[in-house]
DNA sequence: GGACTGTCTCGACGTCCATCGAATCAGACG
DNA sequence: CGTCTGATTCGATGGACGTCGAGACAGTCC
């Protein structure tokens, strides 16, 4: 998914389109589970995580995890790559940053 | 709503009770129509804007403008304010520059 | 090939959400 | 006080979401 507006929120207004696209990536951070599975993965020491380590870390089935994954996945927010049994995630920073871009605010006076 | 962390997403893994504080935030973010009603509400010139300027920029009844307002409003992103007829809205920044705080990341190497 | 493990997909279920029309509340103005 | 306008609340409805169990798929190891 390419973010085509990186503008700050608070400069000028989101245009329609742009809120369209960005929209379904905060909508993806706006679970408690997928906020901790993305910080999980983009915290990982060598960039990258096994499913196998993200699973055990809640109370919650296998198949809810896979749909959580799947769901920051095609946000845009990481990646996964499958070697040999495993799994791995990591996390695109891109995309990180234009979120955090559009949400910056001047500091206070 | 009281944030109480901050730490980069990156840096280490966000626990439970922060996720469960945060996520609510980036859900109310999670919506093009309210994505769009920040933006024009933190944008504005005067630092707040009236509802009666916000309703006519969307094809949705007053209704359903006013739901998503009380979305961002119950999600600490905005304040109201109602004086004489009209109810004014204004940003917070300070969960702003939060959340744009999580998201950071480092630069790229 | 066959069995085993890790991950994902599928189908189902209950809950939450975006939207609307109708009704209600809050101020302003005769 | 009565009415008018702006904004919110209420109730309903159709669709999306989080979760699960069962099953399917991918790779490894014997």
């Amino acid at each position: 998914m390419d973010v085509p507006c990186c503008l700050p929120l608070a400069e000028r207004r989101v245009p329609a389109e742009a809120a369209a696209v960005l929209a379904p990536a905060f909508k993806a951070l706006g679970d408690p589970v997928r906020l901790q599975l993305l910080s999980m993965i983009a915290s990982a020491e060598s960039g990258e995580i096994c499913v196998c380590d993200l699973t055990p870390a809640f109370d919650l089935t296998g198949p809810t995890i896979s749909h959580h994954l799947r769901t920051l996945r095609e946000a845009g927010l990481v990646d996964a790559e499958r070697r040999g049994t495993w799994v791995y995630y990591r996390a695109r920073p891109g995309i990180l940053r234009q979120l955090a871009a559009l949400l910056t605010v001047a500091p206070a006076t």
